[in-house]
DNA sequence: ATAATAAAATGAACATGCTCACAATAAATT
DNA sequence: AATTTATTGTGAGCATGTTCATTTTATTAT
């Protein structure tokens, strides 16, 4: 059965998108791959020769709303904010986008992006992170910063955004507000850490 | 069968060292329950009567490392340190406490310490956190800090502490050095943070 | 048309965390 | 000692993510 490739891109995009429905009404964990091969109009074992898993399939809407959250960024960007403005902008541009997914995001999320160690790593997370830590080290480099942040510092900047991810999958203040104060207030914080006020560090305690 | 405590004391040991070692063998995911059941001599359905799930049989060892990390904090404190140091001396140890149980706690912090919302919240790991944010307050009262830090301040502490954590769960250096460096650059990130140069925060940005 | 082939679909089966109706047993009661 | 009872132990069974041997089918070759 050599399909043209357009009836399976079609296939593709009905596995996507009935799935979409179903984590939205009912959460990610609720929702089973058989009633989404149902609601597809596929065998169950069908979906896993689109997607190799569950968490990949969601992911997948993920990526696709981060990237168009980062052309929507490119296009808004003026060139006239300062470091902190311009981050807040990017992480801001990347949650309207993602904005139709939040009922389900929490669980996902969790999963893909956080930096424990994994057994497997989900390919979309991290190829997520790594495409918005880039972004966020361009930005960075744009406002004068002749060195690269350190590796530390990238990984504070992970968890902060994580905690605002975390945050803002479950903020129910009118049109987000809190969490805006949080990636403000998590933003200043990022932007003092990388304006090297750290040259004290270093010091040997006892452990 | 109304068996001695001490009887159900004994089997509730032994199964919270079997799973402890076979925990640590081959990881958490890759021990079945069936597995831990079989080491302890008991049957799979008996282990719930004991823990509800287990990731709550994770998070029990968790749980009793963190205490025994805040009586050894308490014992070693000196109040001659600063708050960045007395914060540190906090973190480290429990870290040193969670040492033995290092090889499979990636994927139990993540589950159970995660800011992201969840189905079924594990009671342990709620507690843990409150726990360990109560220490935290404490710590900073002690330095002159009349008024608590805010509700961000403290989501942004977690998120810290979390990376903190995912970091050292993976920190191969020798002596955990690397960990080390991360504490102390978070900690005085965090204090800063606390110490007030938020003045300006609330400006408005287009969302 | 017919046969051969390669890609795609299928659903039975597996592993595993967990539940629950039932069995077993130690203490209490008679 | 026999009986009752409350508690603990048991393992078959369920749900669900995933795998894979088999079947189906669109295309290609004859």
């Amino acid at each position: 059965m050599r399909i043209s490739e357009q009836a399976k891109q079609a296939t593709r995009l009905r596995i996507l998108d009935k799935a979409a429905e179903l984590f939205c009404a009912k959460g990610f964990d609720d929702s089973t791959t058989r009633e989404i091969a149902l609601a597809a109009g596929v065998a169950a074992g069908t979906m896993f020769n689109y997607f190799p898993s569950k968490e990949t399939m969601a992911m997948t809407m993920v990526t696709e709303a981060l990237r168009q959250g980062l052309d929507e960024f490119r296009r808004r960007r003026t060139n006239e904010e300062d470091l902190t403005e311009e981050l807040f902008l990017f992480i801001a541009s990347g949650l309207r986008r993602l904005q139709p997914l939040r009922p389900f995001l929490g669980p996902v999320l969790e999963r893909s992006l956080s930096p424990f160690p994994r057994k497997a790593v989900c390919q979309e997370g991290e190829a997520a992170r790594l495409s918005h830590l880039a972004s966020v080290q361009e930005i960075i480099g744009r406002h004068g910063f002749t060195e690269a942040p350190d590796y530390a510092a990238m990984t504070i900047y992970w968890s902060l955004y994580l905690g605002i991810l975390a945050f803002w999958t479950n903020d129910t203040s009118p049109n987000q507000e809190e969490s805006q104060a949080l990636i403000d207030y998590s933003l200043r914080v990022f932007v003092q850490v990388i304006s090297g006020t750290g040259e004290e560090r270093g010091a040997a305690y006892a452990c």
